[in-house]
DNA sequence: TAGACGACCGACCGATCGGTCGTATAGTTT
DNA sequence: AAACTATACGACCGATCGGTCGGTCGTCTA
């Protein structure tokens, strides 16, 4: 048996350049050397493939940005972190997993289901956890008080999301360096202790 | 003949749902009231379509937002004015101008052709019109000196454009306040002279 | 060793896709 | 009134889609 693990990156590989609907099941076999009907022996039809595909990038978004994040410590530096995990993560490139996030959830806003419901509970997640992490910050004393965590935690996203946007069309590696050097001002000046956060 | 804006505007309404590839002509036909048959009369294949109905798209985005905001006091007002003008345009809503981009652009960056040569066209030139509005506040002394035309053109993009990625997760609203009161904090941290900006 | 079971296959289904073609019709010209 | 032209139509094409079905083969168990 073909393994799982291999079908969904697969399916996520695919999903990035023709869209998670456009997915076709046919390429997707050959692509994985199963039989059409082989992918149905693992999936009732083509939705739930789709949600564990999700799930599957959802898992990798974890493991290579979350985690690591959280092993730095907590405060301001956490919060830094996981922008800069996020930038890795994307810089890397070869899996599709930015791109991926990028084109379904572009894909599925419009269209209720199953499908678009996982897609926005994990990105509401994402946008808790940045909230949490600045609000602990300023908890800390490591922020000044009478930050907006929702306010900063929506331009630390905005900020690092476009890069997606913008490494396609314009210069990747630019883009990194951008958003990088937006956030890091941001942060510095909302900062009282210079010695937290890198220079440049 | 039903007229060609009716249709174009009907299929930029369709493809900001089901995407401007998945775009079905038959159900774009009978939604204007046509034909299948009698779209190949006006257009020779879909992608030619697709090209005029990204076309019509990009004339509503100049004529609502880059028109009006030109029409403001040059410098750092009129940099403002451009970024106030785009989020008035996400918060219309009833125009799917802003989603569709934003799905079209995801659905194309992957698959070379005349309609993403046609989207990064047209995005270069937004990058370069907001470049050019910092640059020109700069040479005016309405921002300070030192001030990186690529480096805030990038932020002041990213902070507009996210507002359609959380529009529909979250609340809109809030995202659009978010949107505006992030860019006006940054412009007011660079511009000498605080009069020009609105309190907030 | 008999048999139950899960993985997998090739062939096939109805539906829908983009696109073609012959024809009917309305309006204009002669 | 007859002839011509532009426009749009319904019917149809091959290709591809998601999904089903009958059946094969290897493995594990009683």
């Amino acid at each position: 048996m073909r393994s799982r693990e291999t079908i969904l990156r697969q399916a996520v590989e695919l999903s990035s350049v023709e869209g998670l609907d456009g997915l076709s099941l046919g390429r997707l076999a050959t692509a994985t050397g199963v039989s059409k009907s082989g992918l149905f022996a693992h999936w009732r039809d083509k939705e739930q493939l789709q949600l564990d595909a999700v799930e599957w990038a959802v898992r990798q978004w974890t493991e290579q940005v979350v985690g690591p994040a959280l092993r730095a410590p907590a405060g301001v530096r956490r919060l830094f972190a996981l922008h800069e995990a996020r930038l890795a993560f994307y810089g890397d490139g070869v899996l599709p997993g930015g791109c991926f996030f990028f084109a379904v959830q572009a894909e599925f806003d419009d269209r209720p289901g199953a499908v678009r419901d996982r897609l926005s509970r994990s990105m509401r997640e994402w946008q808790g956890l940045i909230r949490r992490l600045v609000a602990e910050a300023v908890t800390l004393g490591e922020l000044a008080d009478g930050v907006d965590p929702a306010q900063l935690a929506y331009e630390i996203d905005a900020l690092g999301e476009m890069v997606i946007v913008h490494s396609r069309l314009h210069d990747g590696a630019q883009a990194l360096v951008h958003a990088r050097r937006a956030v890091l001002a941001r942060l510095r000046a909302l900062c009282p202790d210079p010695a937290l956060l890198p220079e440049d």
